[in-house]
DNA sequence: ATTTTCTGGATAGCTTCACTATCCTTGACT
DNA sequence: AGTCAAGGATAGTGAAGCTATCCAGAAAAT
């Protein structure tokens, strides 16, 4: 496949195909002959996976090359893939600032729920800066609702976790590692919005039950 | 409080500060005098407000303002605002675009979860988006996995509506209003980094139970 | 064999977002 | 009276993510 038929199949226009290549998103396709690229099916996958990173989980290309990077060069065991490389993948949130009010926070109530063996990880400075906010706006943390969290938590990744094929022989560790990776964030928006239809669904059934007076 | 001193307890830089009030996202201060506006402990917060999504969620401006909308002119009602205001809210998410394939999985999908009441949602269209590239990127949806989803997010959502201090009469529809509203979007990198946490964690658990052969 | 097409590389331009800086007029405190 | 500062208008900045143009030269078409 020659440059212009990839960006054909891809939807993807050529100026920006380019520009993956530049910014070091997509591998350059191996030279069929001294000017002339020849492009497989893995860069049309790798082009989907970053317009959809973009596009549907809006995280920035910076972020995507991280998580490339993991796809491309995952630590041999998938065990401890989740743990070392959940560092490098994207969230769509921006990186926080670590204020010592957030992270005390953050091991306090990490403590309290449970949450022992985990010390230092991004995701634990993003928990203590959102409990920070939502103090400082006036909803304080309430010790039930975040234990519910936790349980809620807990069980989405049980889900996850319990999908990723560990002693597959078949499928090589790396394959492992790029699934659970990718599971990772691409179900991120799956919980949330599923949430708030939670939210919406329990509010009317409670709207039912206790009619507002007129 | 003038400009200056509301910019000096803030900490937000003052052509910032102009820059929001420009946008509208800051109301004007009540004029001291002809040329002198008085700012009060409302803008502060809203300050605070404005800065933290931008900074902790990472929501465009644009959807502030939406946010700050609703806040300031809330539905009378408490029930009906979180249902109707959760189109207003922002995600931190782009707006994903809806292709006849992402609807139809968030429509089957939503059904076997027993989201029935829900039609058209913009939650409903992330949810689809999302499931639609997970699909693309050979992470086939799971049934299984699916339901944890909605179990979870059902445990979350039960929890976020049992602080909305509903019935209080001391506390005015609008105020209950902006307390879920905010609450909704507060707590979404909660739930994501608890999530990540407990993969961690259950990853080390099955690192244990099952020591790798060296 | 010659013409046309297309490639990869380089460079520059564009658009949006979120600020940031400058200027200016006019009113306020001292 | 004189300096200071508020507020409004306007323009400039910088990052992100493309998009467009140009070019030398090899490949394919005729």
């Amino acid at each position: 496949m020659k440059l212009a038929e990839l960006a054909q199949t891809s939807g993807v226009p050529i100026p920006s195909i380019k520009y993956y290549l530049r910014a070091g998103l997509l591998p350059a396709g191996s030279p069929r002959s001294a000017r002339i690229a020849e492009y497989g099916p893995a860069h049309l996958h790798r082009l989907r996976l970053i317009r959809g990173m973009v596009e549907v989980l809006g995280v920035p290309l910076e972020s995507v090359r991280a998580l490339v990077g993991v796809l491309d060069d995952p630590p041999a065991s998938p065990l401890a893939t989740l743990g070392a490389t959940m560092s490098e993948l994207p969230t769509g949130f921006p990186e926080p600032a670590a204020t010592d009010h957030a992270a005390q926070l953050a091991k306090h109530w990490l403590g309290e729920l449970g949450f022992d063996a985990v010390p230092d990880a991004p995701s634990a400075r993003r928990f203590g800066a959102a409990l920070a906010l939502a103090e400082d706006l006036g909803i304080p943390v309430d010790g039930a609702q975040l234990s519910a969290y936790a349980r809620a938590a807990r069980t989405a990744a049980g889900a996850d976790l319990a999908r990723v094929p560990w002693g597959d022989a078949s499928a090589p560790a790396t394959a492992v590692a790029a699934f659970s990776a990718l599971g990772t964030v691409l179900f991120e928006p799956v919980l949330l919005s599923l949430r708030r239809l939670a939210q919406a669904e329990l509010a009317e059934a409670s709207a039912q039950d206790e009619p507002p007076e007129i």
